[in-house]
DNA sequence: GGCAATAGTATGATTTTTGATAGTATCTAT
DNA sequence: ATAGATACTATCAAAAATCATACTATTGCC
């Protein structure tokens, strides 16, 4: 039998639904790139070069399923279809913003008592 | 060669960092139960009793290393070590708080649309 | 029909994360 | 010297996440 994390924990659940609908090493990032605005496949491939087609995919239909984000399909040639946050996904930004700010306050805080500062990204 | 997630998306780089430093299946859940109060080691297997020691041991080293938590060791017996939260630690509880609420806040709404809402857990 | 452009799917391999289990270290009271 | 309590550490296995690569679907225009 597959053990749940924490079954009679109840007061740390919500945690465990939040982290089960962003988890992943791409959905924080992807809602926050449509956080800034709605758009198409295409567009947030080339936001994230290094995120496969198929795992670009899979986390947008994770995404939608989670009623994060909307799917619209143009009817079009070429094809197009724009990603966009629902109510729900707007809702979750204020938190990815704090993160955000959060990671920009202490990224260099931790670098800096590192021995090579230089290996620095950002 | 491995490729970095996003290496020429300098905005996001702070989301990236934020999502090292906290991933893994434990690390919210254990920062959650620090934040409540200071603990020991065997305090935390029991609240959690689905994490392995070795686990959970890797975790409270990553969380030290990164500095969210502070360890310190009583030299007694028997061994006694209390993990509790760094400034910075603290620092980032408001977006757990906050995790948790939009967490408690939706967790109903989406089961609410899915079939067999007795499955809800918490 | 064939091509170009966008948005996917499918499949199998590789990497990363997590788990199970057993063993170690420390100290003290008996 | 041994046992008992806490806090680990080591090793190998299993599971989950991610990747690389190739293939498919849709549509309008030539």
């Amino acid at each position: 039998m597959k053990k749940e994390p924490n079954e009679n924990q109840e007061n740390i659940c919500p945690l465990e639904f939040v982290q089960h609908v962003i988890g992943g090493k791409w959905k924080i990032s992807i809602l926050w790139a449509l956080s800034i605005q709605t758009r198409r496949f295409n567009e947030l491939q080339r936001l994230f070069p290094n995120i496969t087609q198929a795992m670009l995919t899979k986390q947008l239909r994770e995404l939608e399923r989670d009623r994060f984000i909307r799917r619209k399909v143009y009817r079009e040639v070429p094809p197009k279809v724009e990603y966009s946050l629902t109510p729900i996904g707007k809702d979750f930004f204020p938190i990815i913003k704090q993160m955000y700010e959060w990671g920009e306050k202490n990224y260099d805080v931790m670098n800096a008592q590192k021995k090579n500062p230089s290996n620095k990204r950002c």
